[in-house]
DNA sequence: CTTGCGCTATAGATATTTTCGATATATCAT
DNA sequence: ATGATATATCGAAAATATCTATAGCGCAAG
């Protein structure tokens, strides 16, 4: 293969014109440096130099050498350049994934503040569902994941609690029939309905597999419920979707309060909880312990996890800072 | 210095993500493997590859690595190819000098039709006087030049001639009141004056330094004559210019024919000789003796010798071919 | 034409480095 | 836990890079 060294020797042969001034200054005997080109005419089977007696100069053939190998250097240069910049400043590719609801919700403003902050970084956002993400965490094609925290087992990752979303009831903004059994007294609570007003209602659910429905379910099941005895009338493969068509007074639906806030504020829809059903989604921040931490990922996820407090319930927020 | 043996494994890491499998990949044992990487490592003071046990994946900084190292590499195939088919074939950069007479009223046609048929040679034209043309040879700064021949003097120089231009007197079109002494019975001969009636005429004349100029005065020396009895009306630093005041009435001037023919072939100005006086300009291809041929530049030599001989006296071309 | 200077080429010795085999250590899957 | 597979470490051997000394060549001055 191709040795730096010989190649070095001969460009600097080619700058000084000369096989001496070269070995002085690359620091290396006269003899060595008439090896490396040899070496090197040997290796191309070409005439690299013209020895000229007073002055040397470089064939056709070497001064295409020298141009490329020019460049070659420069390529080698640059990588040191930018490896360095990447050891030491928050700089270069970072690659994060997200399932939808952080993705959709959350992130955007969050990437928009964090490369304002640091402009050096060029995130790159990849949306898949949980287990998708987490597999690619942990076979390297992500440095930082932002997953449910259901999905997280494997003991290679490491996970930060990054976002808490309770799961509510969303209805129609138009449908106010609905029997009401309180309103606690709590600020920002909602209305609750019971499991029994529940059964009447037609039900807009998610696709079995996803983490909100699971949530949903898991959460009747704690509170002694089954979601089976609800009427399903359609299965939708999103939140926004389930909007949508709550919003069309087709029926209700279980969803993440942060993926339907905006729909609520706009008054699209409306929003309550089954009395002592308590279902709540959490996403957590995951990197792969195995992998070395740089710079831009390391600040990255400080600045997810400071960002990310004023989006929990107070209470949480006090737990964090003790 | 970078060592392309360490990044060459480097990357092979980074394509089998196995530091074993790269070292069979290149004929390597797996601890010589380690021990570039760690090397490598040492050098850029970062962390290149994250072992991970099962697989082995490139940090940030191992991924940049790669990616320049493989321009780098590409850099050096690059040059080697171009090499191989700078030895193999009739391509490359071709830096041809000549004087400006060839240089406007014969290259031009030559160096379309050699293009045309090795259009991978990229010529490049660099027009000067003789000496300088001669000089930038012997520098290496040129392949090849065309200059005349009274500037080869340097026994580091292979010349071939490779065209002749007589020099003749050329004459406003309408000055018809010369005595014309006899027009010889040759084709294509010229009328002739005799150097008493050059003497009554109002002379353009060249530069001293003018190869053409010094030319026509050897040639009056050698029939007797002195050219400081040609009343100079005017200097001027090209045949072209010569031609321009010829045309415009203001005198004669010598010029080589081959500069003028165009010029006559359209009846702007006349031309005629001086009795006995036989003055000729002759141009010769040069290289330099101490540097390597390569296949551009012999095909080309050979190219200028045949696509000249038509230009040459016929007494001359019957000589060539002996 | 010779001589001396400056340059590159060659030769033999030495120092460095690369490389390997053997083995220790770590990780993964069973 | 444990065998299988992977990388890291170590000491020795091989390869090669480098040096000094010197030969050889071309050029310029005497």
């Amino acid at each position: 293969m191709f040795d730096l060294r010989k190649i070095e020797a001969f460009c600097k042969v080619c700058e000084q014109r000369s096989f001496s001034k070269a070995g002085e200054a690359l620091f290396l005997s006269q003899p060595t440096v008439s090896a490396h080109i040899q070496s090197l005419e040997r290796e191309f089977e070409v005439r690299l130099l013209d020895r000229m007696g007073r002055t040397v100069l470089p064939t056709p053939a070497g001064a295409v050498l020298y141009r490329y190998a020019k460049q070659a250097f420069s390529r080698l240069e640059a990588a040191k350049a930018e490896i360095s910049a990447l050891a030491m400043e928050v700089t270069g590719d970072l690659r994060i994934g997200s399932s939808s609801i952080p993705a959709h919700h959350v992130l955007p403003e969050i990437l928009a503040d964090f490369t304002e902050l640091h402009p050096k970084v060029r995130p790159s956002l990849t949306v898949g569902s949980s287990s998708a993400i987490t597999h690619m965490v942990l076979e390297g094609e992500l440095m930082a994941g932002i997953v449910g925290t259901g999905a997280i087992t494997d003991p290679d990752l490491i996970a930060s609690p990054v976002l808490e979303s309770d799961i509510i009831i969303i209805t129609p903004a138009h449908m106010d029939s609905l029997p009401f059994i309180e309103t606690p007294d709590r600020p920002g609570a909602l209305p609750e309905i019971n499991f029994s007003t529940a059964r009447s209602l037609h039900w807009i659910l998610r696709e079995s597999n996803s983490t909100t429905r699971r949530a949903f379910e898991e959460a009747l099941r704690l509170a002694g419920h089954d979601m089976r005895l609800l009427h399903p009338r359609l299965v939708v493969d999103s939140s926004h979707a389930a909007v949508q068509y709550v919003r069309a007074g087709l029926g209700v639906s279980a969803a993440a309060r942060i993926a339907v806030q905006k729909a609520l504020d706009r008054g699209d829809i409306r929003a309550c909880t089954i009395a002592g059903v308590h279902a709540a989604r959490q996403f957590s921040c995951i990197v792969n312990a195995r992998r070395m931490p740089f710079p831009a990922a390391t600040v990255f996820q400080e600045y997810l996890l400071r960002a990310t407090v004023h989006l929990r319930p107070r209470h949480e927020e006090f737990a964090e800072t003790t």
